[in-house]
DNA sequence: TCTATATATTTGTTTATACTCATATGAATA
DNA sequence: TATTCATATGAGTATAAACAAATATATAGA
């Protein structure tokens, strides 16, 4: 039950739901994941951290850049099932999606 | 993605997965949730709260007693697929709904 | 209306979690 | 090998959440 709870537990914050629905079904750099939700780059690492850990999320190293997805694609379908269950519009995590037009910026920027 | 967020931080937490699964798709007082998890009055209380608050469970009111049970049935089902994300059984929710024999013993003991 | 039972609420305390800032590591390239 | 870009980590702080203890409310029955 405990691990359940810190599983779901994971799940339930909006800066890691953000991040989940910028990955999506695809894979997806740090670098990608920071423009496209207009977080920090120790926000979102910090959280990729927890998300890994949970299991939520799988890493692949190529060359400088570390490219994320989600360990189970079926994760956006319970999450929609979730949304439901809170009141919310159906497919909001699928149609939430749609990825800023912004241009890439480098994120080292001091 | 605030309020999914919120949702889902209700049902993150051991205590409340507890007295969910004891709800599960019956209807129960709350004297009964209370017998069969072992958790305190006031602590049933308090998360029940947080649970109709999120809109989870829905109350019906007979005489003294105040029963409960889930707004969407389907929240079991979830749970299991979420259970199995994390990595545990099949079924985990629906097979932990095996009830306690404890005799009922009255809450108020001052 | 007094008492017992069922359930809720309030307050204070502790623990956990999110976040920021500064810094570190690791890979690529000039 | 020095520098730049990509990403991670650690320490400190603020906020929020869980819990316990005491008390309050509501219903039923004597």
């Amino acid at each position: 039950m405990k691990k359940l709870a810190q599983f779901i537990k994971i799940l339930g914050d909006t800066t890691r739901l953000s991040i989940i629905g910028s990955i999506g079904k695809k894979t997806r750099s740090v670098t990608e994941i920071i423009n496209d939700t207009g977080l920090s780059q120790t926000l979102v690492s910090f959280h990729l951290r927890n998300l890994r850990d949970a299991g939520i999320v799988t890493t692949r190293r190529d060359g400088p850049f570390i490219y994320y997805s989600l360990t189970n694609l079926s994760l956006i379908d319970i999450l929609d099932e979730l949304a439901l269950l809170a009141g919310l519009k159906t497919n909001f995590f699928e149609t939430s999606q749609v990825l800023s037009q912004g241009k890439i910026v480098s994120v080292n920027r001091r």
